[in-house]
DNA sequence: CTGATGGTTGGGAACGTGCACACACGGCGT
DNA sequence: ACGCCGTGTGTGCACGTTCCCAACCATCAG
């Protein structure tokens, strides 16, 4: 009777409307919507036809109210978000957090805390509960974010592990140590033996590890650690190409270079080209990260790779838990060798 | 009297609390929290510090509720998100938004539409007045879901110019045509008179609309169209080195190409390196759109600059219109001229 | 002195949902 | 016959906010 269809603004169908229809009361309806325990088949399917009849969504603000959960996360990329915003590999965690969001009809709410004020705004934010949890992305892994918001009690998950902190903080990160390991014996069967490394910042773990692999593998392999074969770069390209001109300077015998990313990779390529040796023939060259960089570089670069969408899911999966009441927890990808033309 | 800061789960301040702590009832601190009408200066003072002694911030789901709307917009992404993701400009874009929005307070949802099941559980999602709004990126320029949404009433701003749409969809687009009319009067201007264009596809407005400009000035300067020097790509690398192949195969007199996206540009420049030609001395390149691609380039492209900062703050500025009942809109932005090495 | 005006304030109702509770029903054991 | 239990269902209440209306006060014109 009532036109439903007609144009113009129309009430959206509530619970009582669909309790009407399905002629059962506003608690069955609630009950079919959340499992469906305690309910008859036949109401049960009462309640579904009238539903899709009525094209009933949930009124997810009402749900809110009295859950007190919102029933969304939070993406929080905190502080230099250059760096980030040109790193693919952003993207593809973006992505892949809010799919796999999506698979649990949780949308993802974007939050950027760049300036201080943000970080403060955002904070409020967080803390009055209108998120459930956040997934943290942060350039230095101490960021003292994630402790704050720990001792808020907000359910937390960094990408990387977090370092400096005295809350514990679940993390999901790959395996640096053994991704750095897998490269430097890569290199080492390739019969090189003076080999370079270009590391990351040494305040994070990700340059740390990656430098520690390195040093593991040879080691063990019997080859005395030169550590005029060790310089340290910051991710950017510019850094990779200062690396290797130092690199080259002090150990002009050198044959294969291991750079802890693909961006500074690039720049130990141009580097090498400069100088006139040849990749890989003269020096083998492995960079880190498998970045869209790494296909776009002249050679190809060798690489490892990140699991970025395995990490994404884990970082989804691990926030769902804790927020179901589960304790922190620290997750560990296994990294994987991809070689191509730089070796 | 009540141990607020105590370890633990403590329930977030209400308004009532705020009201009892002023001194004043709910209603009065409604008003000073949305717009300080009808309120005295003593009364307003008293619930300010109220507010900042309680830390109390207002619940948007219990707003939401009464008020109908939600205080959030979406930021919709749909089908082949591999070429948006890909491009630096999209996170810009996205940045952009996120940033324009946080300034109005109001959180920004991201939503992929990749597969048809995605796209139905946004599209329901998002008619059932989860968002008040929605910034739409699409690939193709024709998406049916802008009509979907906007027959639905839903307030939304396409980035960049929809086409065959029945109904009147917002839009936000740089001036296509005025860029490349830019780049070819630079290119006349350096003495060039054979030049060569490399579009992108002829079915959506860019493309046009940049082969348009080319042209038009052309034709102005007297020179004859010479529809040999007209190919056209996808806006992809590779489509770029085979077109400007197919352009010295025709017209291998040519002194310019003026090429629609810098990604084909950086084909271009491969195609003519191989060919032997010189960049710039024997022929000028132009790219478009200024992405990091122009300065990783060598030599680094002349390109023409969208201005993807003004691009998200209009969006979201007429897409808050839009939600204020303002009637939908069309802006088109100026582009810029960035000269390089290239040219 | 009365009544109208306009700024200011308080209290009730409503938004749509989930939850606790009460209750109906049939089968079973005492 | 009675009470119990487990399953299935309906109803009242609460969540925190905004909106509406009535009431209040001071001022001022009549």
């Amino acid at each position: 009777m009532t036109m439903n269809n007609a144009g113009g603004r129309r009430r959206a169908p509530t619970i009582h409307d669909v309790a009407r229809e399905a002629g059962v009361s506003r608690g069955t309806v609630s009950r079919v919507l959340n499992g469906g325990h305690y309910v008859s088949p036949a109401a049960q399917e009462a309640v579904n036809a009238a539903i899709r009849k009525t094209g009933y969504v949930v009124n997810r603000h009402a749900r809110s109210l009295i859950t007190g959960r919102s029933d969304s996360v939070g993406f929080l990329l905190t502080e230099p978000q250059e760096r980030f915003f040109e790193d693919p590999n952003f993207n593809v965690l973006l992505r892949g957090c809010t799919q796999a969001l999506a698979a649990h009809d949780i949308p993802l709410l974007l939050m950027l805390a760049g300036t201080e004020d943000e970080r403060r705004r955002i904070t409020r934010y967080i803390t009055a509960g209108h998120v459930d949890g956040v997934l943290l992305v942060s350039s230095h892994s101490g960021d003292p974010i994630a402790e704050e918001l720990r001792e808020a009690g907000v359910p937390l998950v960094a990408c990387g592990k977090p370092i400096g902190l005295r809350s514990r903080v679940s993390y999901v990160a790959a395996d640096d140590r053994d991704g750095a390991r897998d490269m430097v014996r890569h290199l080492l069967s390739l019969g090189r033996r003076r080999i370079g490394v270009v590391t990351g910042p040494l305040d994070t773990p990700g340059g740390v590890e990656r430098l520690a692999g390195y040093k593991e593998v040879l080691t063990e392999a019997g080859v005395a650690i030169d550590e005029r074969l060790v310089v340290s770069g910051d991710y950017s390209r510019a850094s990779g190409e200062a690396g290797a001109e130092r690199l080259l300077a002090r150990t002009p015998d050198l044959d294969a270079v291991f750079v802890a990313s693909d961006l500074m990779a690039q720049g130990v390529l141009t580097a090498l080209e400069r100088a006139g040796r040849r990749v890989p023939d003269d020096v083998s060259v492995g960079g880190f990260d498998d970045s869209p960089a790494a296909l776009a570089s002249r050679p190809e670069l060798t690489t490892i790779r990140q699991p970025w969408d395995r990490i994404s899911a884990e970082m989804v999966r691990v926030l769902l838990a804790q927020i179901g009441g589960e304790d922190a927890a620290a997750v560990i990808l296994p990294t994987e060798l991809v070689k191509r033309e730089s070796t």
